[in-house]
DNA sequence: ATCCGTTTCTTGACTCATTCAAGAATTGGC
DNA sequence: GCCAATTCTTGAATGAGTCAAGAAACGGAT
């Protein structure tokens, strides 16, 4: 993806079209699931001087209009990723925290359906795996 | 439940009977869902003098112990509760971040069980549901 | 019942991701 | 190109959660 298709992904979600703005979808792009900071440090590399207000400036606008997509799991920083829209969920290592894609396994969105809902009109079902990553596995049995 | 049963967790799980982790149990029995602020609040009607501190530690120990779930939504702070080992799940409203308990509904299960797990050895799946509360929908529908 | 080593609690400072605020610069429709 | 609205820069503030050192409490052993 080049800067001419981010600038068409703002502009598509009529989002004005600012360098910050498209340093940071860039960013996100190449760096799935990066922390605040990392993300910083790459649209750094595409324009130096940008504030980090920017970026969060950004990112939540990128949020807010469904381009990116913020993801959280408890005891980690913020992280983001452009792959949206698709509903995959996400393995998250309880010891190094690294957070791999899982693509939804066909025939079960009744499973992401409550059973009981309390009312609530839901729009959105998120399921986060937690585990042990390969790297970490490997390391525990060594020791 | 009495501080005898609240006693009798903590010796189940090896932690030491101290007055600070019995009210903490306390509160987080009788607050669901509630946050550490709040947590810290019930937790002084019980013993006036607890530091935050130790209400942290203690959470940290029970959670360690598997007697109360950490929960933690996007956005939110760390919230706990006592209901663990049934399997059920949350519904977060997303206007004003109330959470709800869902049973998960059975035969179910197979959902819960990553498609491609990437080499990761999982351990639990957790589901939040994203909405809107029954009171926040009323309020929307009156502006 | 008391003692002692270990764990836990108190106190108080500190970290750091994220937010807030005011003014300057940029964007895009006219 | 001009102007109003939005976004960015700069710099300070917030606040949940953590760290550290010494004091107190727990509970197994005597």
């Amino acid at each position: 993806m080049g800067n001419a298709d981010y600038e068409q992904l703002l502009r598509g979600a009529s989002l004005r079209v600012t360098r910050p703005r498209v340093a940071v979808l860039g960013a996100v792009t190449e760096n799935a699931h990066a922390d605040t900071e990392t993300i910083l440090g790459a649209v750094r590399e595409r324009l130096p001087d940008v504030s980090h207000q920017a970026v969060y400036d950004s990112l939540a606008a990128l949020s807010a209009a469904g381009i990116v997509r913020r993801i959280q799991p408890s005891g980690s920083v913020a992280r983001y990723e452009t792959r949206v829209g698709d509903n995959h969920h996400h393995v998250v290592c309880r010891s190094c925290g690294n957070i791999a894609d899982v693509d939804c396994a066909v025939g079960h969105a009744p499973c992401l359906t409550a059973s009981d809902d309390n009312g609530f009109v839901v729009d959105e079902a998120e399921v986060i795996y937690w585990g042990t990553c390969p790297q970490c596995q490997a390391a525990q049995g060594k020791n």
